[in-house]
RNA sequence: GGGGUCGUCGGCUAGCUUGGUAGGCUUCGAGCUUCGGGUGCUUGAGACCUGGGUUCAAAUCCCAGCGACCCCA
């Protein structure tokens, strides 16, 4: 009966299911709003997206970002002024074409942002002159819409998302290189630093790139189900954007150039979906500190006419908000041990338990919700908490990354990548021989096996034949099942 | 994009084969009780996805739409 409230299957027996459920129980999002790939977002993912958000935010203006807010909507003509872009994105645009009561028919459709590149870079064109305003690097926090084709979950893929994307314009090529570096900085301080996601930044292959780039790079993590999730992207843009918009200025040597450009794209929707598979249990949900929308439960054990509790829990209140965010507990229609469930359930990082026996002690219970510990501290040692609290935040850093290790693999013949991509998934490293057809071929053999690309900034030198079609290799590739 | 499964109180479900009174658990409200790991009792409220069809009669049969879940591309 009261197992109905809890999680009812294992992490580890059926992950889509025990997905479901943590997003449902834990109070994450609501599908009943019953429309295909649009859900809402609850209060308890909000708070939490809402300080990855600022992480993000505050590590993008440190290197030099600014914040801007650019119209949802992107006029037609604009929109495919870059004919690949165009190409790209167009099966997957929402298009506003009537107003009122249906009878208005606008001039000119109007495409909700699938991504903002031809939204801004319109501006980027009137704001760039001289090479005295480059570079310019700004940012936008928004909601995106795209018409996917494939199955929506929620956080996982909607037809609607909220994330980041920052847009940049250099007077040189080596500037938009070393922004494209800067933007992995970005990811690892921030994704895997704070949010405790590993990740591997993959070149992708020629036909797998942000429409419009000369290059893009993407970090994949690997989910619990052997599946890869696709973190942010940051593309290599060249002067493919910025010939079209007519981004160009005069340079210091007095000659017109066209400015170099590149974007990046963290989905902050999509990256707390690997939040909740990388580190939740059979319990529920479990929030690394840095980012959880609530770092600290506080539960009184009352006892009938027991002042000394609630006198205790109060001081310690006042002396832990200064520092953490933190809830005090005192609902007494509820008994102790259905509020340790409850906030387990929602991933809380530390619970601190004080009773009678505390306050006699002159102590309390600290409990981690990462590895389930309880730890007696002194009633005053607040130093302690903060030490617990780091200790959380590293453990569930370390368990994802020996997690994400684990689901490495390197394979030499195909049925062997056929099998471990079936029976276990993961990233597996292959050699490949660089044609799309192959790569096709591949995706049919093994079920949806798709090439990654090659790692970033490692250089790995092909030696053999390609693992499909045994022609002479061109490089050494990941492949991996993908949401 | 293809295939499968399925839509019943807020959540999980029984009933559907063989058409005729919608039952349970949980949540929610009220009251008492209890409070160091989902306390127990009393009581109340709450539902057949939408639209069409067949029929004296539809949760049940048929068609369409919308939505969800799973598998595959």
């Amino acid at each position: 009966m009261a197992e109905q409230e809890g999680i009812t299957v294992k992490k580890s027996d059926d992950f889509s299911e025990w997905y479901t459920q943590v997003v449902q129980k834990a109070e994450l999002a609501d599908i009943r709003y019953n429309v295909k790939g649009f859900v809402v977002f609850r209060p308890w993912s909000v708070k939490t997206m809402n300080n990855m958000f600022k992480v993000l935010e505050d590590e993008l203006e440190s290197k030099g970002h600014m914040p801007t807010l650019f119209p949802a909507l992107i006029p037609e003509s604009n929109f495919k002024k870059e004919s690949e872009h165009v190409e790209g994105f167009l099966p997957e645009v929402f298009w506003v074409t009537k107003t009122g009561s249906d009878v208005e028919k606008l001039e000119e459709p109007l495409a909700l942002r699938p991504t903002s590149e031809t939204a801004m870079y319109k501006m980027y064109s009137m704001w760039v002159r001289s090479w005295r305003d480059l570079p310019l690097k700004l940012y936008q926090r928004c909601q995106v819409w795209r018409y996917e084709g494939k199955a929506t979950r929620p956080f996982i893929r909607g037809r609607e998302f909220y994330w980041i994307e920052a847009h940049d314009a250099f007077g040189t090529e080596e500037e938009a290189v070393k922004q494209v570096k800067e933007d992995m900085e970005t990811t690892e301080n921030t994704i895997h630093k704070k949010f405790g996601i590993p990740f591997i930044f993959f070149q992708r292959p020629e036909h797998d790139k942000f429409a419009g780039a000369v290059h893009t790079y993407a970090a994949d993590t690997v989910m619990p189900d052997g599946r890869v999730l696709q973190l942010p992207s940051t593309h290599l843009l060249g002067q493919n954007f910025s010939k079209p918009f007519d981004i160009k200025f005069i340079d210091k040597d007095k000659s017109e150039k066209y400015a170099w450009q590149t974007c990046y794209g963290p989905a902050v929707s999509r990256i707390f979906a690997a939040v909740i598979g990388l580190h939740g249990d059979d319990k529920g949900l479990v929030l690394p500190p840095e980012i959880a929308g609530l770092q600290i439960v506080i539960v009184p054990i009352l006892k009938e006419g027991d002042k000394t509790v609630l006198k205790k829990v109060s001081g310690l209140y006042k002396k832990l908000k200064e520092k953490f965010s933190v809830f005090v507990d005192d609902r007494k229609e509820y008994t102790p041990g259905w509020k340790y469930n409850y906030w387990e359930l929602k991933g809380i990082p530390l619970r601190i338990e004080v009773g009678p026996k505390d306050v006699k002690n002159k102590q309390m219970i600290l409990v981690r919700r990462d590895t389930g510990e309880k730890i007696v501290a002194k009633e005053t040692d607040i130093k302690k908490i903060a030490s617990v609290m780091g200790d959380i935040q590293g453990n569930l850093m370390k368990k994802a990354d020996e997690y994400f290790k684990k689901n490495m693999g390197e394979i030499k013949n195909f049925d062997d990548l056929k099998k471990i991509l079936e029976e276990k998934g993961g990233l597996i490293k292959i050699e490949w021989c660089g044609n799309k057809e192959c790569a096709d071929e591949m995706k049919e053999k093994t079920n949806g096996g798709v090439i990654r690309g090659t790692v970033f900034g490692k250089e790995e030198k092909p030696k053999s034949t390609c693992i499909n079609c045994n022609s002479k290799s061109k490089s050494v590739v990941y492949i991996a099942k993908q949401y």
